[in-house]
DNA sequence: TTGTACTGAATGAATGATCGTTCATCATCT
DNA sequence: AGATGATGAACGATCATTCATTCAGTACAA
């Protein structure tokens, strides 16, 4: 039986409701939950009632949002792929639009990432561990499948022209994806040395 | 009870045994049934009873040979280690010692090294999905245990004093690093777009 | 306002499958 | 005989998943 019922929400005049904590995200708390514990463990040591156990839900509710496993570790990657994308985004100054060095916001670019992934390195060793497992085909077909955010960043013509005629998924391993195993791997980089990591992912994606 | 008893030894005169497969060298077909089971299916599928199956032995003669499973891995991960860096070693031209350019020594070795993943990319798979584990820490350590053979190679002085101050496992993940996801993930490369992977690395880790 | 029926999220014990590991037993060779 | 390798059924633990049940919240009737 229920012990307690902490924070449940409370009705306020007339129509809705008003959580105590904002609001019990359940379906959030367990994909958290999913993240922290395969970045410290990994898929093996993962398992659903362990990830309920740390969301603080029973085992069955991950079950009421998520219709197996893979389909919480799809969600997971998905949410942690935007998040990242975003903040990239984030990073970049668009204002003046014509006038930025493709090579000044490359630096942007990669600088946002790895303030993003550092802050929380959970994401990285997440990202890491799903892109090289078996789960990897699937998950890249559902990020294309919603428009993957991070292609988008990278077709500006004028960054294009300057690309070395490689795939794109090589562009990819070269610079971001260098950037996300370090972090996940623990690698703490001065300032001095992030810096001259992105000067040399620039010499390596850019022709001479 | 055993059916039949393919293939064991027969004897030849007064002493040695002669096998009729060359040797049945059991813990050697173990490691590689766990090496081609990661590689398809992940740590995850790799049970061990599925690995003695693929190898052709009951399931406890892993054991004979192996105190756990964490140890089978080690030993498959030190075997395929080894492999890569002796493929590496024998890809390079010694003879002129003192002529060669560290850039197209750099060439050979890269060549080498992606010559031998791609005959057989199970040994990228199965790197890329440890080195991302957990086991990576423990790994690591009983790499560096018996003298990393790929930590010798990149000392050679004519070569360091080109590369960029960055640490030594940054400067992998720019180039070796790069070359075994790519593998892994089954991006095959053209000649010219693997010459082009080859000097985007070397402009990544070397100073203009 | 009160009573009642309904909805769907949340629960956690239970299920069958499968995991890593053990061990009594057998086979083969010295 | 003794030693070593090999065997595979069996063990307890743990896995992903299920489901009968509880509970909070809402809508409607009286």
């Amino acid at each position: 039986m229920r012990v307690e019922a902490v924070g449940r929400k409370r009705r306020s005049g007339t129509g809705k409701a008003v959580a105590d904590p904002p609001s019990p995200d359940r379906p959030a708390a367990v994909r958290r939950a999913l993240r922290s514990l395969v970045a410290e463990r990994g898929f093996h040591g993962a398992s659903m009632s362990a990830v309920a156990k740390r969301a603080g839900v029973a085992t069955g509710t991950a079950y009421v949002h998520y219709a197996s496993k893979e389909e919480l570790v799809y969600a997971a990657y998905l949410e942690i792929k935007s998040e990242l994308a975003d903040a990239i985004v984030a990073g970049v100054d668009v204002n003046p639009e014509r006038d930025v060095d493709p090579a000044d916001r490359w630096r942007q670019m990669m600088r946002a990432a790895y303030r993003h992934l550092s802050a929380e390195p959970e994401r990285a060793r997440f990202l890491t561990q799903l892109e090289e497992s078996p789960y990897r085909v699937e998950a890249q077909c559902r990020l294309d499948a919603e428009g993957n955010p991070l292609q988008a960043l990278a077709a500006e013509p004028r960054l294009v022209r300057l690309l070395v005629r490689l795939p794109p998924e090589v562009l990819y391993a070269l610079s971001f994806g260098v950037l996300v195993k370090l972090v996940a791997a623990d690698v703490s980089l001065s300032r001095a040395e992030l810096d001259r990591l992105i000067t040399a992912t620039w010499r390596a994606v850019t022709v001479a």
